[in-house]
DNA sequence: TCAATTATTTACCAATTGGTATATAATAGA
DNA sequence: TCTATTATATACCAATTGGTAAATAATTGA
């Protein structure tokens, strides 16, 4: 195996730190300083890690939804109740923190903030709001299949509108961060996956 | 009445160019210097003017929904069919072209893209938001009166529904910036408003 | 015509930006 | 122990950032 100075840092946990602090405070004003201190390691490394703080932020896009969409479609994989699953999945934004809700989605984040300054990353993160989508879809199908799901609306219409659920919530609780209002809210729109 | 130079730009002018630049790089992400193009001034007289960038930036919000809110307001208090008028509202979006829906919401993207870095700016345009749900709900709550819609659900949370749909849209329409794909998720959306 | 007032132009500023180059440190294998 | 390899630390960089100061230009009212 190749020889070398080993690193003294875990990539998973960088990306992390770096996953927080670009989705605080946006690709823009996230300076290579925020991103240093919160990751804990010198600019030079950095750098030689990572290339630069756009790739860098093109790693943490991937290392967010690998590491939180796969174990999410398992789950529902596994689970018996999807349906049930999926929509629990969305009443539990109701219970998150203020700072959670202030926080947001970061990939929704990405997507509002960079389509006008950097449209391919952009692109890309509206790709991961698609493999979002079709975990809603294959487990929508299948329940329709199964006869869970009673409503004969099309699996990609309801899948769609589960993402785009998500995506306004990811805003309107930045205006009402709590908990009644969404609950109230997210209940009234899942009434359409029946 | 006061004398002394006459200004060389007409403000509500350099503010609907400073919007441009706001919406479609975002708070941080706009230069002094993009701004100071786009609303063909001097960085003197812009700060003259203006105050700092932020300053700016709160005059923009303003004049953003004030421009745009009330007319809308106005239009659905003299329309027969306000519940028609807000669908279409809706609808109209689907055949944006790609640059408008590349660019998203004024004010979505700016609570998405500052409540982590000046969250008084952020809770301001969320205000705005609220502003909009408010004309939403007044018309909602007539035409229940009215008969004219028939849901017994309360017309905030249908007002706080259409308020997340558009919030959504914002995001989701990056994903599928075409006309079919919107279309068909706002009607099956809109459905609730009957 | 002369103040008073307001707008514009221009030159300037310290601080911060993302990024690089070089030297050094730590490892594996020969 | 020597070499190849990889990681880290540090000093440095040009460019850009938001913002300011002072001089000047254009207006109104006396």
């Amino acid at each position: 195996m190749a020889a070398g100075r080993p690193k003294e840092f875990i990539e998973e946990e960088a990306l992390d730190k770096a996953i927080e602090v670009f989705c605080v405070k946006g690709y823009e004003a996230s300076s290579t300083e925020d991103l240093l201190h919160a990751m804990k390691m010198g600019k030079g490394s950095l750098y030689h890690a990572f290339g630069s703080k756009r790739a860098l932020f093109d790693k943490t896009l991937d290392h967010y939804v690998d590491g939180y969409l796969v174990k999410f479609d398992e789950d529902l994989e596994k689970s018996d109740k999807p349906i049930a699953m999926i929509k629990k999945f969305f009443m539990d934004i109701a219970v998150d923190n203020i700072e959670k809700h202030k926080q947001g989605c970061f990939i929704g984040n990405s997507v509002a903030g960079l389509s006008g300054t950097d449209p391919e990353m952009a692109k890309r993160a509206a790709g991961k709001l698609k493999a979002i989508e079709e975990v809603f879809y294959i487990h929508i199908r299948r329940a329709q299949v199964n006869g869970v799901l009673k409503t004969k609306e099309s699996a990609r219409t309801l899948a769609r509108h589960l993402i785009t659920l998500w995506n306004g919530l990811n805003i309107t609780r930045r205006m009402y961060p709590d908990a009644k209002t969404l609950r109230e809210l997210i209940e009234f729109q899942l009434a359409l996956l029946n």
